[in-house]
DNA sequence: CGTAACCTGGTTTTT
DNA sequence: CCAGGTTACG
């Protein structure tokens, strides 16, 4: 499944050759793709921007590329551009991105263009992978042996875990996740402990020496985070001018893909290995930085050409994607945002359906609603992989899968539980690792108890504790240890026969195949007896073991496989079949189809209330990011919903309207709602509100969501009637009813009857919430509209 | 040393 | 509500 290709320098790169699902594919229509390669030819087609974007080689330049403007195009033409002129050979040009599918993508479509001397692209990756080969080369300036293990989040977090215990923090105040996202954020700013400013801290003035002491750690497990790769490229580049000149010169052009998401540690290295008036191109779009909360400034876009003077900044602001609907209920929701360098899109594709917008009373009406479309879709001929179902949260994706098996809807969700984050395949690799390198204490406390061999908590502890004492690794402590009465007997029996079975599988490393060797050890070793064992799951953890050993085939080290591992791999699953999509908005980005459905919003769910409760109006700001990212997403429909009522945490809380909403320039709009919550204004004929013929719900369905819905469409309370009749005004925009500054005409004490939680007292009024105190459902914040006096 | 009650927290997620 | 982790017991 992956091929591997080992160029000259001995650097090695990869690609997936697994087919992937068209629709995976962005890139811009009208102008025809893989068109005839020979000189000049990979220009046909480009529009008089993206030609200049291309042929704009030298000097800084900024390239703001908008929803669907054919970014990807303009990244690839220009590096064949470049090679094809004879202005520098592939090893000469940089080119970074932010995920590997990126960089794989680019690879391949490069390779479309030019042909097989894409293979010299050795320096095209992600930033983490780059960093990670120029940090091999150096990694003594930072007292690292070139042979660094690089841990994940879950490594990460059990060295900070023991590290917090042995300074007697208390991990339930200051938990070791906690104090990994600081210790993240931090090195995201480029921050060492040493230059940490004062006022950055954890746990009451231990965050500096907290952070010094894991550094300090990693060193002797010979280990670096994904946060170190770049933190220590800025190290050795910034303590050794003459190698960051080196590298200055070796890379004539350096190409940047989707800079706003760039944070200030990669800011900080792409100026050290470029000079301010070098050939650096940068790409990317202001309006879709969404990945803020780990560490991305938006500012990197905004400063560009204060920090590049005489940057030349070209704008794609024509769009090949979506229908002018689309664009223009996305254009007029961001136009909220202020803090932005202002583009203007625009396409020939005109008309369209409108955005439609649908209230409706739960979060199930909601995906019945869905479901529902889906299956009309369907037989009207659409395929389901042409629909995507995009979501804030995850916990908003299990209504749809329930729903979807119910019906038998194809349904594949992207992202989630990724394959190599799995407890078992760490398992395998911690053996691996563990053959591989003595020193990795973290690998041999996964696996010494797993499977069972009787070597409980407190025999690893006294272990750990007798090894950092003499300042020794695990393993090699446990080799002495088997000999001294330190341990009880049978401990020492079960841990002599752990070291002679490692000491036997690294024997054999050398002879068979990794793949061969890993069913050994996993047999051997009793791992799969133990998966055997269990009736639930252990059987997918085999198959996914079995998957494992077959794709480690290709590789031809173990180290190049890990590395591998670690850094670039990942799995495009599910896709090539006829399946809805479900995923997160940022999981959706650089992607397009057909049909989009965007549900959930609301107030809280999205914008997330955490977004704003943290972050304030930047966060807020972010958000609105992300509902654009949404509705560009569509190329020809696109669909928002909210519901009035939310099971959130198995408890029912009543839903506003998002500001999203609001913001949705009604040109381009079609509303309706079931809940009357929003409804159809004078100037929204065609919205006809179905309040007033059919019922809410299509005949046939009975569930108490259908009754209650029933009942509230028969209650004629003088606020139902106004809420009814949401309006239209000012320049254009749909207006909630849900005024908060509206005079309440609710008092407090007063009794009241609320379709879901029955009757309640009104404790608390604010602007159109209540708090009611609910006879059987206790105390409930709850949106005036859905209360009834009585 | 292993299992069962209990408790708690709970976006987004790449590398 | 529910998963994952900790504590309390046998």
């Amino acid at each position: 499944m992956f091929s591997l290709s080992e160029s000259a320098s001995g650097s090695l790169s990869f690609r997936d050759r697994s087919s992937v699902s068209p629709h995976f594919r962005p890139g811009p229509r009208p102008p025809a793709r893989g068109a005839p390669q020979g000189a000049g030819d990979y220009m046909a087609g480009l529009n008089p921007e993206q030609r200049l974007a291309v042929e704009t080689t030298e000097g800084p330049v900024l390239v703001l590329a908008g929803a669907g403007t054919g970014k990807t195009r303009v990244l690839t033409t220009r590096l064949a551009h470049i090679l094809a002129t004879g202005k520098a050979r592939p090893w000469e040009l940089l080119v970074v991105t932010f995920t590997n599918k990126a960089a794989r993508e680019m690879r391949e479509r490069i390779t479309h263009l030019i042909g097989p001397s894409a293979e010299g692209l050795r320096w095209l990756g992600t930033f983490h992978s780059v960093a990670a080969q120029i940090l091999r080369r150096h990694a003594e300036l930072v007292g690292l042996k070139s042979s660094f293990t690089i841990l994940d989040m879950d490594d990460q977090e059990r060295v900070l875990k023991q590290l917090l215990e042995a300074a007697n923090i208390d991990t339930k105040r200051w938990t070791p996740r906690s104090l990994s996202g600081m210790i993240d954020h931090w090195k995201n700013r480029g921050w060492t402990p040493d230059t940490l400013p004062a006022g950055e801290d954890f746990a009451n003035g231990k965050g500096k020496g907290l952070y010094a002491a894991y550094q300090a750690r990693l060193v002797s497990l010979n280990a670096c985070d994904f946060g170190d790769l770049l933190l220590h490229n800025l190290t050795i580049l910034g303590k050794n001018p003459a190698l960051a000149e080196d590298y200055r010169r070796r890379f004539k052009y350096i190409l940047v893909d989707e800079y706003q998401d760039t944070n200030v540690a990669q800011y900080l290295w792409l100026r050290l290995l470029s000079s301010s008036t070098g050939n650096v191109c940068c790409v990317g779009d202001d309006d879709q930085s969404i990945y803020g909360w780990r560490g991305a400034e938006v500012d990197n876009i905004l400063r560009f050409e204060r920090d590049f003077p005489g940057a030349k900044v070209i704008r794609l602001e024509r769009n090949y994607r979506s229908t002018s609907h689309i664009l223009g209920a996305a254009s007029g929701l961001i136009e909220a945002n202020k803090g932005r360098l202002g583009k203007t899109l625009w396409t020939e594709a005109d008309g369209g359906e409108k955005v439609r917008v649908q209230g409706v009373w739960d979060g199930e009406a909601e995906s019945r609603l869905i479901a529902d479309e889906i299956e009309t879709q369907r037989r009207a001929g659409r395929k389901y992989s042409d629909i995507a179902i995009l979501v804030r949260a995850s916990f908003q994706m299990r209504a749809f899968e329930e729903r979807f098996v119910l019906l038998a809807i194809p349904y594949t969700v992207v992202g989630g539980p990724r394959f190599f984050e799995r407890a078992e395949i760490r398992d395998a690799h911690a053996y691996l690792r563990l053959i591989q390198s003595e020193d990795d204490d973290l690998a041999f406390e996964r696996i010494v108890n797993t499977p069972k061999r009787g070597i409980g908590d407190t025999s690893v502890q006294k272990i750990l504790a007798i090894a950092r004492q003499h300042n020794l690794s695990a393993l090699t402590a446990v080799r002495g240890l088997i000999n001294t009465d330190e341990l009880q007997a049978r401990t020492r029996t079960a841990l002599s026969n752990f070291v002679r079975d490692l000491d036997r599988w690294r024997a054999m490393a050398g002879t068979v195949t990794h793949g061969e060797l890993t069913e050994t050890i996993l047999e051997e070793s009793g791992y799969t007896d133990m998966q055997r064992a269990d009736r639930a799951s252990g059987q997918t953890r085999l198959d996914n073991l079995k998957e494992l050993t077959q794709s480690m085939q290709a590789f031809d080290s173990l180290q190049a496989y890990l590395e591998h591992v670690s850094l670039v791999m990942d799995l495009d699953r599910g896709a090539g079949e006829d399946a809805v999509q479900i995923m997160t908005l940022h999981a959706a980005k650089g992607l397009e189809f057909p049909l989009v459905f965007l549900p959930g919003w609301e107030e809280g769910v999205f914008p997330s209330q955490r977004s704003i409760d943290e972050k304030g109006e930047k966060g807020l700001e972010e958000e609105r990011r992300l509902a654009y990212v949404g509705v560009t997403r569509a190329r020809e429909d696109a669909r928002i919903s909210f519901a009035a009522n939310r099971l959130v945490y198995g408890r029912w809380t009543s839903q506003l309207p998002s500001r999203f909403v609001d913001e949705l320039p009604i040109d381009h709009v079609q509303a309706e709602s079931d809940t009357g919550y929003y409804g159809a204004g004078p100037g929204l004929k065609e919205a006809k509100s179905r309040w007033d013929d059919t019922p809410v719900f299509g005949a046939g369905y009975s569930s108490p969501g259908w009754k209650r819905a029933q009942s509230f469409t028969a209650s004629t309370t003088p606020r139902d009637r106004m809420a009814r009749n949401a309006v239209i005004e000012g320049k254009g925009r749909l207006i909630a009813t849900g005024d908060p500054k509206a005079s309440s005409n609710w008092a407090r004490g007063e009794r009241v009857f609320h379709q879901k939680f029955g009757y309640g007292a009104i404790r608390a009024i604010e602007g159109n919430k209540l708090v009611v105190d609910f006879e059987k459902a206790g105390e409930k914040k709850v949106i005036d509209t859905f209360v009834e006096k009585t």
